[in-house]
RNA sequence: GCGGAUGUGGCGGAACCGGUAGACGCAGCAGACUUAAAAUCUGCUAUCCUUUUGGGUGUGCGGGUUCGAGUCCCGCCGUCCGCACCA
């Protein structure tokens, strides 16, 4: 074939798209002799168009995955779509779409956008969790777990929204108030479904240690989401004997400096005597309407209400301790009650100053061991316990130690665990979503649907003109016959939460049979995933679901793995500079994915990258011509307008270009600022290589070119360890570095070797340009067809290190001269050499050496 | 407040186990080629002093250990992230 002067990414891309999708190139063999190797990106949202972000994360995956076949192993790198979710249903009551007709046309746009970024992904084993097929086993797996005892169903409090007649969640609500109808959220309570999570805590949590590939950053969030606290729970009695309530503590060894007892607004406790009390029950009314930002929360004053009923210290009934209701005591922690010892806790330090209750030390702080404590500052470090009758000098530990056995002996109180975990709620009254296999019989209650009914497929003729959950509406998907007695029943109408559909999609990839949810034996062979990426976003919830659904599993015999993902990679955001043009009066503005955004001033006019152009060193709108500011960089968003289309950058600079861009220059794990001129750069390199490529026939007079050759295999080695440790950048900068060096060589064997060579190297990163050129080598040089399909260059260890050695010559710490020398000369031939440098001779001349360190190989450093 | 990360040229960043700081890229400057532009190629590009040679300074700040510190230790400062009245 004649070659063309430029790489034409565009025909290029298409056409070695079109060869892989034709040889079947990228599919995952179950079987077969290779090593498994299994690389797994989060699978996208199909909100509608893919985003850079998405690019970032799935080319980083398949380089990796590309790198992987080249090394001889089966890989699977599949792609799917987490396609239940509430963006559908606001586009359905936004546009009048369909939520499934909304997502399934996102789909199909988005699978187009990724395909011509040509991933190295097994197209047939995709699925979306919209579809029946998938949702429906997802239900078969429910009802395992349910009978396994993991699923129970209990009343919880949700955020109604009144007027859109919906459950929100958590960050839907904005001051109070529905994000979307600004109608005031009212608590209202439903029963509805857990997974018994909990009942996970300590393997998930035990778990963490070995996961050694995941970022100490992520394990470290799930150790403090997971929130194990070690302490006692005991039970206070009214003066009299009457039982009161229990509490838990961390630091049973303090019960002595106790001055008061708490129960939160929220406990019955104090809705009991409010109902008797108007007055609690007015102060009950203003703690809930407190606010639970961060900051209404930092800046609260602790705010108390003295019940006038008293309970005994269980260590010493003597003491009588009034029970306050206290707005810090958070019902759903603990048992929503505690005893108050300021000395040693600062915020119950806080309320007794306030309240005047008295501040008793049982700690005693250096030489301090008065008893009556002064400081506005409570004591929590450690030290001998003090004013505390049996347990005086003993530790902190012992003390705790101690009166854990005695409440123990004395049947008072007990060693309790208390974890921040709650059991995870996973009804939403919401209709796009995996329909939870349920029906309510009035006659046999709560009856789970029968497999052989499964699945229970999400009727699609629904509409949304009016509000609240068309399930609850649509009478002959609701009213069923009740499996089990078969009297006039209705199906749950509730549906997952679909964080529940991405915590076994990794399953479902490594096998996906019609009849089950998976084939156990096939997921053996590909779990646990190599490599996962994604985003820091999903460092708690969704990972720790999938642990938990992975344990779950195993739990109940059907799979052998017990954690999902061996290594995890969080890659960094792509941001972008902002511009804007001031003085306007823009409406705020609401991102179509949900984010609301509230920070920007109405004022501001935000201006998108191709509104502005650059020039006379400014930046101006090029509509108008007015000067725009450069604002900082930050991660893209609509509402920041500062979002560049992929799609638009694939067909300008062609795919290879776009890959390339994203894999350079910034660490993988941090963000990546998009600039036109690195796009720009990275399309320029793609040409520079396709020239060098051209080159791989040119021998000229030369033989070998040894110096070349070192440098070329040092290359592979090295780029092949940066790939592997998802060192992108570095693997990036190595290949710029070889081709500058191949570029200056003089003709040769060696150099015709190197252009091929340079092929294989560059073609995990650059797959279409790399095809190309592949097809453009001389047959001998090419083992397979396709480069998709060739091996990984061999370097060859002799080449891999140098024969001589540059060495750093310092005088006092301070470098003066650097001579070349053989590798490998001993310490007295390095230093002679050294001293005998002429700009040292004249330095040392006339003086002392006082000591001379030489490290072989490296450099000398001459003490005077 | 608690926990974590991080700080290196104009910018993104590199630097193994403490051993030549600034690889590689972007931007910039100068030159070559061209009628011209684009593309491409070559050279320079931390900073200060010096005509050059050369020398001083330099990895957020202040100390320390060491023959030698971006790297280790102590104390600060800034930025970012997570959690947050969790008993």
């Amino acid at each position: 074939m004649t070659r063309e002067k430029r790489f034409g990414a565009l025909a290029a891309d298409a056409r070695w798209q079109a060869a892989w999708a034709a040889a079947d190139s990228f599919r995952a063999h179950d079987d077969g002799d290779k090593p498994k190797y299994y690389v797994l990106e989060m699978f996208p949202y199909p909100s509608g168009r893919i985003h850079v972000g998405h690019v970032r994360n799935y080319t980083m995956g398949d380089v990796l995955a590309r790198f992987k076949r080249m090394t001889g192993h089966d890989v699977l790198h599949p792609m799917g779509w987490d396609a239940f979710g509430m963006p559908a249903e606001n586009a359905a009551m936004e546009k009048g779409v369909h939520p499934g007709g909304w997502t399934r046309d996102n789909i199909a746009a988005m699978r187009g956008q990724l395909k011509r970024l040509g991933l190295a992904i097994d197209w047939s084993r995709e699925l979306a969790t919209c579809e029946p097929d998938y949702y429906g086993q997802e239900q078969a797996l429910f009802l395992d777990l349910h009978a396994a005892g993991l699923v129970m169903r209990k009343e919880s409090y949700v955020n109604w929204d009144p007027v859109d007649m919906t459950v929100l969640a958590n960050e839907q609500v904005i001051d109070g108030r529905g994000w979307r109808s600004g109608a005031l959220v009212e608590k209202k309570k439903l029963s509805q479904w857990f997974l018994k999570i909990t009942d996970f805590a300590d393997e998930l949590l035990d778990g963490l240690g070995a996961l050694d590939q995941w970022p100490d950053k992520v394990r470290l969030m799930q150790e403090n989401w997971i929130g194990k606290s070690q302490g006692m729970e005991f039970s206070f009695r009214f003066v009299g004997g009457e039982p009161a309530f229990d509490v838990f503590t961390t630091r049973p060894d303090t019960l002595f400096g106790a001055s008061f007892a708490a129960i939160s607004p929220d406990h019955p406790l104090a809705a009991k005597i409010a109902e008797n009390a108007p007055d609690l029950a007015d102060f009950i009314a203003h703690c809930r309407r407190q606010g639970t930002s961060a900051a209404e929360v930092e800046t609260a004053d602790k705010l108390g209400f003295d019940t006038g009923l008293a309970v005994e210290n269980p260590i010493n009934p003597n003491q009588h301790l009034p029970v306050w209701v206290v707005n810090y005591v958070l019902m759903d922690y603990g048992t929503g009650a505690i005893f108050g010892c300021p000395a040693h806790d600062q915020r119950d330090l806080d309320f007794a100053r306030k309240y005047e209750l008295p501040v008793i030390r049982v700690v005693a702080d250096g030489d301090d061991s008065d008893a009556h404590f002064t400081s506005d500052t409570a004591f929590t470090g450690a030290g001998p316990i003090v004013n505390s009758h049996f347990l005086n000098g003993m530790s902190i530990d012992a003390a705790k130690a101690a009166i854990i056995a005695r409440a123990e002996h004395d049947d008072w109180g007990r060693d309790t665990t208390v974890w921040r975990l709650r059991d995870w709620g996973v009804s939403r009254q919401r209709y796009w979503g995996t329909p939870i296999p349920f029906i309510h019989c009035p006659a046999c209650g709560v009856v789970p649907v029968p497999k052989d009914q499964l699945p229970v497929v999400l009727p699609e003729d629904v509409t949304f003109d009016v509000p609240g959950n068309p399930l609850e509406r649509h009478m002959s998907w609701k009213h069923v016959a009740c499996p089990a007695c078969g009297g006039a029943a209705v199906r749950e109408t509730d549906t997952l939460d679909t964080f529940v559909d991405s915590s076994w999609y990794f399953l479902r990839f490594a096998s996906a049979p019609a009849d089950r949810p998976f084939d156990a034996e096939t997921v053996k062979k590909w779990l646990p995933v190599g490599q996962y990426i994604g985003g820091i976003e999903h460092a708690i919830l969704h990972l720790l679901y999938a642990r938990f659904w992975t344990r779950a599993l195993a739990k109940i015999g059907l799979i052998d793995v017990k954690e999902p993902f061996a290594a995890l990679f969080t890659q960094g955001m792509v941001t972008h500079e902002t511009y804007r043009r001031t003085g306007t009066n823009e409406p705020v503005a609401m991102d179509g994915e949900g984010d609301f955004e509230r920070d920007n001033a109405p004022s501001v006019k935000w201006l998108s990258p191709d509104e502005v152009e650059k020039r006379d060193g400014g930046v101006f709108e090029r509509a108008t011509g007015a000067p725009v500011e450069v604002g900082r960089v930050v991660k893209m968003s609509k509402s920041k307008k500062n979002v560049v289309d992929p799609d638009a950058m694939i067909e300008q600079y062609g795919a290879d270009a776009v890959r390339w861009f994203m894999l350079s220059d910034s660490p993988p794990e941090r963000d990546l600022p998009w600039s036109e001129a690195g796009i720009e750069g990275a399309w320029r390199f793609v040409q520079r290589l396709w020239r060098l490529f051209g080159q791989a026939e040119q021998t000229g007079e030369g033989g070998d070119d040894v110096a070349l050759a070192r440098k070329l295999h040092q290359a592979i080695a090295g780029i092949a360890g940066d790939v592997e440790a998802l060192h992108f950048n570095k693997a990036v900068a190595r290949v710029h570095a070889l081709a500058n060096d191949v570029e200056k060589a003089a003709p040769s064997a060696s150099r015709a070797q190197a252009c091929a060579a340079l092929v294989r190297l560059v073609a995990p990163m650059m797959p279409h340009l790399a095809e190309e050129a592949w097809a453009g080598l001389p047959p001998e040089l090419r083992e397979t067809l396709l480069v998709a399909d060739a091996a990984w260059p061999v370097a060859d260890p002799a080449l891999l290190v140098d024969d001589s050695v540059t060495i750093a010559i310092q005088v006092m710490g301070k470098l003066r001269d650097t001579i070349t020398l053989a590798k490998g000369l001993d310490r007295d031939a390095i230093e002679a050499a050294a001293l005998a440098a002429p700009r040292i001779a004249a330095l040392i001349a006339g003086t002392t050496l006082k000591k001379v360190i030489v490290v072989p190989d490296r450099l000398v450093n001459i003490v005077l």
